[in-house]
DNA sequence: AATTTGACGCTTT
DNA sequence: AAAAGCGCCAAAT
């Protein structure tokens, strides 16, 4: 428990609960949004250890290309793509979200 | 202390 | 247009 990651993972879910129902945003964008613009890797690490499922909707983070990550820890990505479809975001036949879904990201501090 | 791994993303083939 | 390669950086081994 560094004083590195106190302040990234709170600030990582900090952003995860600000993405609007409906709207889904990147690993990548999040990084940025805490000010470690090449941390995407990081952020995923966070919500895998995501202690609070119930209140950070991990599921609405999503690969850059629109895909869904394969290692969705929560049922699987066939239940992410579930809930986002519940939240009415739409897949293209590629199965990639479509872009008009991703929202704007600002930046935050603690 | 060194190497490998991983909920990523951009560039190059 | 699709796939592989390379870079990224903390965590785990």
């Amino acid at each position: 428990m560094n004083s590195f990651d106190i302040n990234f993972y709170k600030l990582v879910y900090a952003v995860v609960q600000k993405i609007p129902k409906g709207k889904v945003t990147t690993y990548g964008m999040i990084a940025q949004a805490t000010g470690f613009k090449n941390m995407a890797r990081q952020v995923g690490f966070a919500l895998h250890a995501n202690p609070h499922p119930d209140q950070i909707p991990c599921y609405r983070v999503v690969f850059a290309d629109g895909s869904l990550s394969q290692a969705f820890a929560f049922g699987g990505i066939n239940k992410q793509r579930q809930l986002l479809e519940e939240d009415g975001v739409l897949f293209d036949k590629n199965g990639k979200i479509m872009p008009q879904f991703f929202c704007e990201i600002q930046e935050i501090t603690l």
